[in-house]
RNA sequence: GUAUGACCGGCACUAGA
C-alpha cells in the first residue's frame, strides 16, 4: 500500500494524472486494494490540474467499486468547483453530502460567494452552517471581510472585525493583509499604513503579499517616495520580490506619468532575472498608449509574443483602444481577429 | 497514536460615464 500510494504521488506531482489513474485502476486493483489515500492522491491531481470533470468521474468510479469518498475528497471537489467559478454545481454537490463537514468544506463556498460579490448569500450560508452546529473560523470571517471591503462596504467590514475579535479570535497576518489591501483600494492609504504598523506590533512580520498590497496602494496614491521606502524595507526583511511587486511599481510609475523611469525599471528588473507576465506587458503598453506612444506599445506587444508570453484579453483591449483612438481601424481589426484566433472572447 | 499529515481566506493590468 505504501509503495503504491507513493508511486501515485510521484506521478501526480509530475503532472501525470492520467498515468496515475490508469495505474490505480489497471495495476493496483490486482496487487493491493486501492484505498482512500490512493484515490485522494489522484483526485487531488485532477483537481489541481483543473480537470474537475475527470475528478468527479474518479469519485463515481470509487463509489462504484464500493469505496465511499471521505470528506477530504469532497472538500477537494468543492474547492475546485468553486475555483472554476461553478458555484451552482459546487452547492449542488454540497447539498448531496450526508457526512460531517469540516471548515474546509464550507469555507471555499463562503469565499466563492464573496468573490462573486454575493455577500448577502455568503452571510446567509454562513448562518445556515452555524444552525447546523458548525462554527465559522477566522478563514470564514476573512473571506466575508474581504468581500465587504472589495465592495467598498467599509463600515460593515469594521463592525465585522470587532465582532470577530469579540468572539475571541486573534487576527492573523492574512486578515491584516486583507484589511490593508481593502483600505488602500478604497483610497485610504494612510489608514492602510496604520494597519500595516499595527500588524507588525502584533508580532507579524509582513510577507511579500502584505508588502505588495501596501506598495500597490502607495503607488496608486502616487506616494512614490513612501513606496520606495517600503520597498527598501521589503528587501531588507528578506522578502522575495515577486513579479507582482514589480508590476505594481511599473503601473504606478506609468500612471504618474513617469514613463521613462518605468521603462528603465522594467529593463533593470529583467536584468535581475525577473520574468515578466502578460500583466507586466499590459501595464507598460497601456502606459505608452496613454501617452500617445503607440509604436512603443506595438513593439512591446511583439516582444511579449517573442518571449513566449501569451497576450490576454486585457492585452488586446489595450491595443485595440490605442489603435482606435489613433484612427488606425484596420490595424485594430487585425488585433481583434488575432484575439479571436486565440479563442479569447471579446468582453 | 483520542497523535500526525493531506483539502479553506489576503497582493499587479484595460473601456465608458
Amino acid at each position: 500500500k505504501f509503495t503504491c500510494s507513493g508511486l501515485l504521488n510521484i506521478f501526480v506531482k509530475a503532472g501525470k494524472n492520467c498515468e496515475a489513474y490508469k495505474l490505480l485502476r489497471e495495476e493496483f486493483a490486482a496487487i493491493c486494494q486501492p484505498d482512500l489515500v490512493m484515490y485522494r492522491t489522484v483526485v487531488f491531481g485532477f483537481c489541481n490540474a483543473g480537470e474537475i470533470k475527470v475528478a468527479c468521474d474518479v469519485v463515481s468510479d470509487m463509489k462504484a467499486s464500493g469505496l465511499e469518498p471521505d470528506i477530504v475528497i469532497h472538500n477537494l471537489i468543492i474547492r475546485e468547483l468553486c475555483a472554476s467559478g461553478n458555484l451552482v454545481d459546487a452547492f449542488a454537490y454540497f447539498d448531496t453530502l450526508e457526512v460531517e463537514l469540516t471548515h474546509y468544506t464550507f469555507n471555499p463556498l463562503v469565499a466563492a460567494l464573496c468573490k462573486a460579490e454575493r455577500m448577502e448569500e455568503a452571510f446567509g450560508f454562513t448562518k445556515k452552517i452555524v444552525e447546523r452546529g458548525y462554527s465559522p473560523t477566522l478563514v470564514t470571517y476573512t473571506s466575508l471581510l474581504d468581500g465587504l471591503l472589495k465592495l467598498g462596504r467599509l463600515d460593515e467590514a469594521l463592525v465585522l472585525v470587532d465582532e470577530v475579535v469579540a468572539r475571541g479570535f486573534v487576527l492573523d497576518a492574512v486578515t491584516y493583509t486583507s484589511i490593508i489591501d481593502g483600505l488602500c483600494k478604497l483610497g485610504k492609504v494612510e489608514e492602510g499604513c496604520d494597519k500595516f504598523h499595527e500588524m507588525r506590533s502584533c508580532g507579524y512580520e509582513p510577507d511579500a503579499i502584505a508588502y505588495n498590497a501596501l506598495i500597490d496602494g502607495l503607488m496608486k496614491a502616487k506616494l512614490i517616495p513612501q513606496a520606495q521606502r517600503v520597498y527598501r524595507q521589503m528587501l531588507q526583511s528578506g522578502c522575495v520580490v515577486s513579479i507582482m511587486t514589480c508590476t505594481s511599481i511599473l503601473d504606478g510609475l506609468c500612471k504618474a506619468g513617469m514613463l521613462q523611469e518605468a521603462y528603465v525599471t522594467f529593463l533593470a528588473m529583467e536584468d535581475r532575472g525577473c520574468i515578466s507576465t502578460a500583466v507586466t506587458y499590459n501595464v507598460l503598453m497601456d502606459g505608452f498608449i496613454s501617452k500617445g506612444k503607440l509604436s512603443a506599445a506595438v513593439e512591446l506587444f511583439r516582444q511579449m509574443l517573442d518571449r513566449g508570453c501569451e497576450p490576454t484579453l486585457v492585452s488586446y483591449n489595450i491595443m485595440i483602444r490605442g489603435l482606435c483612438q489613433a484612427r488606425k481601424l484596420a490595424k485594430a481589426y487585425f488585433y481583434f481577429e488575432k484575439m479571436l484566433q486565440r479563442r479569447l472572447r471579446p468582453d
